[in-house]
DNA sequence: GATGAATGAGGTTTCATTCAT
DNA sequence: AATGAATGAAACCTCATTCAT
C-alpha cells in the first residue's frame, strides 16, 4: 500500500525541479525532459502529476512564491524595533546565497512570463500583495513607535519593493560582488530617508 | 550582400516586427513564421538578413534599446532645471501610451532572456551604464545649481533607476490605472526627498 | 533509453530502410521522411533512435558492412582448396541478385560520402583492412598447397580487390546481362593467372 | 559588342567551379551559392548561363571527362612500344597531383550520381567505351608488336581499366602515400604478366 | 549580360503528449 | 504508480529559382 504522502513528496520533487532547470537554463528552452531528469523521474512520471506542461509551470511559480514567502514569515515575529525588521527583510532579498539568487532567477522569469498569461497574473497580484502588506505593516508599526516618519505606509512600501525587484535584476544580470556592495548603499539610503532623526544620525555615525 | 539602402530599410522593418510580436504574445513563444507575417515578408526573408533566430532577438534588443535612448535624448539638453529634468526623465518611463508600454514588455523579456545570454547581458551593461550616467549627470548638474541635496550621485541614479524598472514590471503587470497613479506618488516622494528644502515645499504645496 | 530487446529490433528494421532507401534513390536525395515510411514508422521515431541524419547515415553504412562481411564468411570455413575459395569469394560479390545489387549501391554511395567524411574514412580502412585480410589469407593457404603461384599476397589481394570494386561500379551502371558475363571472363582470367599450371590448364579446357 | 567568346568563357568559368566545388566538399552538399563564390559571380549569373541545377550538374561531369580525356590524347600517339604506352596510360590515373585527384573525387561523385540518373548513366557509356576503346587498341598493337601476349584484348582492357578505377578510390580513400607505391606494385604486375617473356625478364631485373 | 533581393517549398529536428505495459 | 517507446505537429532553417533593375 502506497504512502499517502507520497503524491505530496512526488509533486515537492518535480516542482524543485523546475524550478532549478528555469533557474538553470531558463523559461524559454525549458523541456519536460530537463524536468524529468532533474527529478530523476521519466517524462511520462512528470504527466502523471501534472497534467500539462501549463500546470507544471503554473504549479513551480505558486510553489517558488510560497517558499519565498516562507523564507521571511519569521522576519516579522521578531521582537526588534521596526526599522530592524525592515532592515532584515529588505536583507533577506538581497543576499547572495545560492537558494536567493535561484528564487530570483525564477522571478525574473515569471514576470516575463506573466505579461502574456492571465493566471500568472493573478498570482502576481496575490504575491504582490503579500509583499507590499508586509511592508506597510512594518512601516505602520515603525510610525506606531515612532520611529519611522510619517507618510503614507503604502507609498513607502512601493518604493522600497519596487526599488527591491528593479535593482534585483541589475543585480543578477551585472558582476555579483560589485552591485551587491552597491545596492546595500541604496537601500541604506532608502531606509536612512525613512527614520527619524535619532536613529538616523546612529547609524550614519557606525 | 544586399545594397545599404535596401538592407538598412529591411533590417528596421524587421527589427520592428520583432519587437511588436515580442511585446503582443511574449519572447517565449516568439516565432520566425510571425515575425515575417508582421512584417509582411518571407520567412526565407527575414532568414535572409539575419541568419539565426538568436541573431534577430539579439539584434531586436539592440534596437529597442536604441530607441529607448533616442526617445530620451532632448530632455537632457533641455534649458530647465535640474529637478525638472529628473522629472521629466522619470515621467517618460511612466507613460502608459503605446509606445513605451510596448518598449517595457521587450526590456521585461530581455532581462529574463539576458539571464542566460552573455552576449545579452553585455548589451544589458551597456545599456543599464548608459542609464545610470543619464541620471547621476543630471544629479551632479543639480547639486551644483544647489537644487539637489548632496550626496553620492551614483547612489541616488541607482535608487531612481532601480525603482522605475521595479515598479515598471508591477505596472505592466497590474491593472492599468491605478499602478500609474501610485507610482507616479513614489517617484513625487524619492523626487522630493532628493531635493533642497525651498524647492520640496514649493511641490508640496502645489 | 529504449529497452535492449525493442532497442536493437527497431534499429535493424531502421537501418535496413536507410539501405533500401540508398540503394534504391541515392544518398543524395536521402530524406528522413523517406527513411520512416520505408520502415512504417514516424521520423520522430527514426530520430528516437538516432539523434541525427548524419547518425543514421554511419550506422546505416557500418550495418551495411556487418552484413556484407557476414554474408562471406561461411566461404572463408570451407573445406575445399584455396582457388575454389577464392572463386567463391569473387562470386560472391558478382552475383547479380537484388540484395548483392543493392549492397554495391550503398558502397558506391559510401565512397562517395566518405571523400568529405573523416569517420566514414575511418570505417572504410576498417573494411578493407578485413577484405584486404579475407583475400590474402586464401592465397597464402593457396601457396601452401602448392595450388597457387608464388608472389607478394598483398599485391595479389589487392589486384583482386581492386578489379572487383571497379568492375562492379561500371556493372551497376551499364547493361546488367553482358557486363556480369564480361566481369566473370576478367575474373577467370585473373585467378586463372594465380594458378600453378596444371590447375590452369585443367580449367582452360573446360 | 560583346566578344563573341564571353559565353563559352563564362561556362567554361563556371564548369570549373563546380568541379573545384565537388571535389572540396562533395556532391551531396553542393549548392549553387558555392558554385558562384567559387567562380566569382553571382547566382543569378550561374542560372543565366545554366538554367537548372540538374543541367549545371550533367554540364559539369562531361566537361571533366573531356577534359580527362584531353589530357590522355598525346598517350596514344606517342613513337614508343606499346607496353611502354599502357605503362604511360595507367600511370596518368596513379598520379598525385592535384589536379588527377580533384578529377578522380568528380568521378566518384559521378558514378553514386549517375545511379540513379539516366542521363548521367548515358554519359557513363561513352566515356567507358572511350577508356576502354584506347585500351584494347593499345593492346592490339602491342599484340601485333608480338610484346604482349595473345589473349582477348577487351577482357584485358576491363580487367586494367576496372583495376584501375577501384585502386583509385581506395587510394582517394586511405592514406596518400603508402596507397600510391602499393598500386604501382599491382600494376606493374598486371602488366608484366601480359608482356612477352623477354620483356617481363627486363622489367624484373630493373 | 549580370545582379542580388526575395521567395516558398521542403528538409531536419524538437518536444509535449499519449498509451500499452 | 510509473514507465518509456512512439508519435506528429510545428519549429527553424536551407536553397534552387525568379525577376525587376
Amino acid at each position: 500500500m502506497p504512502r499517502p504522502s507520497v503524491e505530496a513528496e512526488r509533486r515537492e520533487q518535480i516542482l524543485r525541479a523546475v524550478c532549478e532547470v528555469v533557474s538553470d537554463s531558463g523559461f524559454t528552452s525549458l523541456r519536460v525532459t530537463d524536468v524529468a531528469e532533474r527529478a530523476q523521474i521519466s517524462t511520462g512520471s512528470v504527466h502523471y502529476y501534472f497534467e500539462t506542461k501549463q500546470d507544471l509551470i503554473q504549479a513551480a511559480f505558486e510553489w517558488n512564491f510560497a517558499r519565498s514567502l516562507e523564507r521571511r514569515k519569521s522576519i516579522l515575529s521578531r521582537k526588534s524595533s521596526a526599522l530592524d525588521r525592515l532592515r532584515a527583510y529588505v536583507d533577506s532579498f538581497l543576499r547572495q546565497d545560492a537558494q536567493t539568487i535561484a528564487s530570483w532567477h525564477v522571478w525574473a522569469e515569471f514576470w516575463a512570463a506573466a505579461l502574456h498569461d492571465p493566471d500568472l497574473r493573478e498570482l502576481n497580484e496575490r504575491v504582490y500583495g503579500k509583499w507590499r502588506t508586509m511592508v506597510s505593516e512594518i512601516i505602520r508599526s515603525g510610525q506606531a513607535e515612532g520611529t519611522i516618519r510619517p507618510g503614507d505606509p503604502a507609498v513607502l512600501a512601493d518604493t522600497l519593493v519596487g526599488a527591491i525587484d528593479g535593482l534585483a535584476i541589475q543585480s543578477l544580470l551585472g558582476s555579483r560582488r560589485t552591485k551587491s556592495r552597491q545596492n546595500r548603499a541604496v537601500f541604506e539610503h532608502l531606509i536612512d530617508a525613512m527614520a527619524v532623526d535619532p536613529e538616523r544620525a546612529h547609524v550614519h555615525s557606525t
